[in-house]
DNA sequence: TAGCCTAAACTAATAAGTTAGTTATAAAGC
DNA sequence: GCTTTATAACTAACTTATTAGTTTAGGCTA
């Protein structure tokens, strides 16, 4: 079963989904549409949907189904690296870089958190 | 006028504009479908309708029309930067090293690559 | 147990995306 | 001048996304 890139409102679903861990129709209705713009069976909808094209994983618990994320961040960054930028990481970075919204701190954070995940992965790769 | 998001066969021919800057919808179409995949006239229809929603531009030079894409790479990773991952940089970059395909190389690439954009950035709010 | 509440399953309707064929028109060559 | 060719404009069909209503059934309360 080869598993879709989700679409934009499924990428809500998934954001809600990735900050409450587990979680029932009425927990991610709630989350997502806190003044009624949507309806609670259109969520319903959703996640059944997304549950056949295997985006989530459904686990009843009782009559009711808990809904658990089966799509990470991880994988929506990656396609869309694959998808605008063919796969390089460079280009990505320096087109965020190039939108001038990201502050001096924020950079040297970046790169203090790059150079950490570099030294680990050389200690990793030398054993 | 409101340019929207390009949906996924939008973006594959805004690609081919980000390559070949001002072209025909000839060119975009053997650039694109080099096995006939798809038809001429789809290629035709999309920059079309991408005309009408702003997301290229439309020069006539004789009787043969020139596009040129009005949507840009920074665009686009800002817009997923603000879907997936609500703005945060940091985020992004952090699920990309998660995603573990990047070499150490390149980890070491984009240290630098940072660190520059950085040191740019002081001196461009100094002054 | 009869009625109520909640949640799942089913159904439906509209909008948008995707693909490509047909028609019309202007230019280019013979 | 007529035929071919290239391109723009129009049209159409089919798919997927999006939204939400209706029906059904399990469990709870009085």
């Amino acid at each position: 079963m080869a598993q879709p890139a989700p679409s934009d409102r499924e990428l809500d679903i998934l954001k809600v989904l990735w900050k409450l861990g587990e979680a029932r129709v009425r927990d991610v209705h709630e989350t997502l549409c806190q003044r009624g713009q949507c309806a609670f069976t259109t969520v319903q909808t959703f996640l059944r949907i997304m549950a056949e094209k295997g985006l989530v994983s459904q686990r009843a618990k009782g009559r009711t189904l808990y809904y658990k994320a089966r799509y990470s961040p991880q994988r929506a960054a990656a396609r869309f690296l694959h998808k605008v930028f063919d796969g390089s990481v460079d280009q990505l970075v320096l087109s965020m870089l190039a939108a001038e919204d990201t502050s001096a701190d924020e950079l040297k954070q970046l790169e203090k958190l790059i150079g950490e995940a570099r030294k680990k992965k050389l200690k990793r790769e030398e054993s």
